[in-house]
DNA sequence: ACCATTTGGGGACATTTGTCCTTTCCGATT
DNA sequence: AATCGGAAAGGACAAATGTCCCCAAATGGT
């Protein structure tokens, strides 16, 4: 709870008294691993923060292969944004690629938040920002880095995840086959 | 005027009397073709309506190269995003290509239509989601599609663009280089 | 109308990445 | 300890793209 407390805070400024109150909208939830937090085609009906654990966002292409999009570690947010914004079936799964600790909250009640409690349209208008501008990142990042310069600030930014995923969802993260993930290590390996 | 109504009714209802209440806070601006909306290192101040015209989004690689993020035309909204929402320096240049007709509203008049009209709060964040909508997308096209696909695309969605912009800038925004935007155009005009 | 300059097209070769396949490594099981 | 199976590494070749050019066509200024 403390945790999601400072989340908030960071983001837009909130009472202990209004944090109170928002905290029964919420349901904690476990996911152990390889439990789906959503899958592909149906209606994503949460938002959820990480308490703790990691997820795996990914979707299938046009030849059917898993493409991993964003792996979503601890103190952040998590949901499928478009099918939960449009309340439309989702193009991703998320799955717990570990025991994961979520607090949920459901479609419904954070619009009963906005109606109810006026800070919380300002909170809502901040969280939807943020995403905007980590999801700005990660273009930015697709357009900009090589696949090497990706890895390595994996590597950096979530550590964790180079040891519970297999090559196959870190290359398809990367943008790159298996085979050029493996010259990628051996690259880096070799200190060039 | 009736443009930007239908375009703020189709994301969130308005009455006549708030858009009326509303318009007193936007000012209309003409840019020339070559004018800047915004300039790399500067606070973007404004996010602007573009009721017709062309602008081309684009910032400097690590080396130095324009890369064009976007091509933003008519009824679309546009701003350096991450600049306005944190008041802080634009990485981004956003120039008008054509002649170009907007309407500017100033991130304090903003703020002020949030806490004066509460249902503000509602389109101010209905349009953010819209907006991370589309970077989502945005994202989406530079994982699935190859430059040849996005080539296609720009022509479905934006024929303008090919008619105004110069090879460089369409090339960077397919992520490729002249040399392969012509082996495109070639194939595309071989029928393959 | 003419010339200078810019812009788009494309040749030749190098580099990178993908595809297909084999080999190596590691952990689990008996 | 031996071996079996699945996952990661990597060899060989093909395909795609980049780099460095040059040339022709288009554009703008006088």
């Amino acid at each position: 709870m403390e945790k999601f407390k400072h989340f908030l805070q960071a983001i837009s400024p909130i009472t202990d008294q209004e944090f109170a109150d928002t905290i029964p909208f919420f349901t904690q939830q476990q996911l152990k691993k390889g439990d789906f937090f959503v899958a592909q085609g149906r209606i994503c009906r949460q938002v959820a923060f990480v308490e703790k654990g990691t997820l795996r966002v990914y979707y299938l292409n046009a030849k059917a292969e898993e493409i991993t999009s964003c792996f979503c570690t601890e103190d952040n947010m998590t949901t499928s944004y478009k099918s939960f914004i449009l309340q439309e079936p989702s193009d991703l799964f998320i799955q717990a690629i570990e025991d994961t600790s979520l607090l949920a909250i459901e479609y419904g009640n954070l619009q009963k938040l906005y109606t109810t409690y006026p800070n919380w349209q300002t909170i809502g208008r901040a969280l939807v920002e943020k995403e905007y501008l980590n999801m700005e990142k990660y273009a930015s990042v697709l357009n900009n880095e090589t696949a090497k310069e990706k890895y390595l600030r994996l590597q950096k930014e979530q550590p964790n995840v180079l040891l519970k995923a297999p090559v196959e969802h870190i290359a398809s993260y990367l943008g790159v086959t298996r085979r050029t993930l493996s010259r990628i290590r051996k690259e880096i390996a070799s200190g060039i």
